[in-house]
DNA sequence: AATGAAAGCAACCGCGAAGTA
DNA sequence: ATACTTCGCGGTTGCTTTCAT
């Protein structure tokens, strides 16, 4: 039985089965004394009969001042399917990506609410994650076009200035220009591994940055349709 | 109102990696 | 270099709560 350790009459040298709150509160009280970590000696420090392992799992998981509490908001839920498409099954890499929230937390919340509603759900993923590069790399392109055209046009006023100037023997460089030119050189293309930018067509938190996504939204349709991982009511149900 | 099924969640287990003596 | 310990991760289990009939 699950809880023998606790249901039975047998000593056993750890407790084991929910803990109470009275165990919360000596594993809180030592933990902000002594600090995490040498989880094996907080039984005996603490007057826990836990092993280390259960200690840590409670605090890491339920005690950690830290964490947050109630729903997963969609937000958070767009990013989880986002990195679980990138990570799989790596729910403390994903965790890192949530704060406050943890990888157990995590887990449990993907297997009640997509393990079962996407079959074959290896394949959905591999699917997805596909979708998400092709999607990147159409970016970048798109992104590499607009510079180059912008450059383009950045250098025909130059050369048409320098001209002029050559000719007039007078005036100065345009600075202004010349230093969006050299920005342009070495401009940091925008992230193309934040979810949430990849997201944004569900997403729209005023705290992050969004893409231009209506220019080419309408190329997209085929290739990243929301609809085949979270059901055709997704985003509609969202943005109610 | 009773009951069975499904969903949600806390907690345990086994294993491998990292750290230490 | 090796054995042992500790830690962290992912998978799984089973209890509790909620929902549907």
């Amino acid at each position: 039985m699950y809880y023998q350790g606790v249901m039975s009459g047998v000593e056993e040298k750890w407790r084991k089965g929910p803990w109470t709150a009275e165990e919360d509160r000596l594993l809180v009280q030592h933990v902000n004394v002594h600090g995490e970590g040498r989880w094996n000696s907080v039984a005996t420090l603490a007057g826990l009969k836990r092993n280390g392992k259960s200690c840590r799992l409670r605090w890491v998981n339920y005690l950690r001042p830290d964490l947050k509490r109630g729903r997963i908001t969609p937000q958070e839920e767009a990013l989880i399917l986002d990195l679980h498409t990138r990570w799989g099954n790596r729910w403390s890499t994903i965790a890192r990506s949530l704060p406050g929230r943890t990888d157990n937390e995590i887990k449990n919340y993907w297997r009640t609410h997509f393990k079962k509603k996407s079959k074959g759900a290896s394949d959905e993923s591999t699917k997805l994650r596909t979708r998400l590069l092709k999607r990147q790399k159409f970016q970048q392109e798109q992104r590499q076009r607009l510079m180059m055209q912008q450059n383009e046009a950045d250098m025909k006023k130059l050369m048409s200035l320098l001209l002029e100037e050559n000719q007039n023997k007078v005036g100065h460089m345009p600075l202004a220009m010349i230093e969006r030119h050299q920005d342009k050189i070495y401009e940091e293309p925008q992230s193309l591994i934040n979810p949430m930018i990849l997201l944004n067509g569900c997403y729209d938190s005023p705290n992050m940055p969004v893409t231009p996504m209506n220019e080419d939204a309408g190329l997209w349709d085929g290739l990243w349709n929301l609809d085949e991982v979270h059901g055709p009511n997704f985003c509609a149900a969202r943005a109610s």
